[in-house]
DNA sequence: AATAATTTTAATCAGATGATTAAATATTGA
DNA sequence: TCAATATTTAATCATCTGATTAAAATTATT
């Protein structure tokens, strides 16, 4: 069953990878997370460097299709775009909460710009509906789209790095957390519709 | 000259551990950047983890200090004060730009809770003339501080996080970068009026 | 069933790494 | 000055860790 033995490393390198980083993981616990002998990592994945490359391209790729996945959707105003966009991460982030301080962490890693052309994610995002219309957008209205950009994943993406934060400095639990993240989807969209308004 | 050496190990420690984190740095490189032998690391700090807890209190209280700095200086209006925090903030990210991730990777590390708790950073916040205003304000304006606060950090942190992304997307510079943060001074604040309004 | 190919295992290697030690050197204080 | 103290050095230890190997077990092919 040599599909499902890949699949239990994969399974476990991700889990264990996301959170503790590449230096910080050991290949020993990914073996005994997959429940498997150290050397099926090697049989099946050259190295853990090789294994670490694929759970970060497949991480970042899945990161980009949440985007890409409103951003192509025709017949939809901005607005609706950016509504889905927002609703999109929000299921994602509230999955798998890991994703986002993984993938700054790895867009932050010295290597980064061979690695975004080797997976070669680079053109796509510029040629998205979503970025078409904001870009028009922020044209009529005479804003920079690159502030725009990271204004919406700032404001996406921020709550899931305060969470440890929120936790001590309100004494919030999980369920605080998620009804303040729910307010979130409804609000981010209204929050940038009055920037774009400025 | 132990203060001297001492010092050389902490600024070599500083430069290191907040570009590589924990795991991915070594003791030996340590020593190298601060060009002393390898043994004077244990001699002066007890061992690699604490050297790394001093680098992490350091940091954290000088990541609060910047925003306590302009907290609590009286006869500011809600607005000069989010004005001077911000631009504090890049003031000091510009200098240091590892900061604003290796914070995030602090705050998000197992055992960040205890940690905080140790330094003592936990009451201060809430009771800043800072904190106190935004919370007015936003009781006036039925609005959620922990939304604000959010969104105050988010705008503030996300083009430090992004630059790598910004760097492939549209082949910035570091000059581009520079003067990119240096409208987003005067932006921010504006923004979170804005938003305070909506 | 017999053989070949694939997958798994246990044992081990080689190098890296945090830490220690004992001796050498430098500094301080009487 | 000289003994006590503090600092620095080179060598080494013990452990961890990624990787390899050769043999065993399993599965596929004829």
């Amino acid at each position: 069953m040599s599909e499902k033995t890949e699949e239990k490393i994969k399974a476990a390198a991700r889990k264990i990878f996301r959170t503790k980083g590449f230096a910080a993981t050991r290949t020993r616990d990914i073996a005994e997370e997959a429940g498997v002998n150290l050397a099926l990592l090697n049989y099946y994945f050259k190295s853990k460097q090789d294994l670490y490359n694929e759970i970060m391209s497949e991480t970042l790729k899945q990161f980009a299709a949440t985007i890409m996945g409103t951003a192509n959707n025709p017949d939809l105003s901005i607005e609706e775009r950016i509504d889905r966009l927002i609703n999109n991460y929000f299921d994602k982030f509230i999955e798998e909460p890991e994703i986002p301080l993984f993938v700054i962490n790895i867009v932050n890693s010295p290597d980064i710009e061979s690695f975004i052309n080797r997976i070669g994610i680079k053109g796509l995002f510029k040629s998205t509906l979503l970025y078409k219309q904001m870009a028009e957008g922020c044209e009529k209205k005479d804003k920079d789209i690159r502030q725009m950009l990271i204004n919406l994943m700032g404001l996406a993406v921020a709550p899931f790095f305060a969470k440890p934060i929120l936790r001590v400095l309100f004494e919030e639990d999980q369920e605080d957390f998620t009804r303040m993240i729910n307010e979130r989807r409804k609000l981010i969209p209204i929050w940038i519709k009055a920037i774009l308004d400025t």
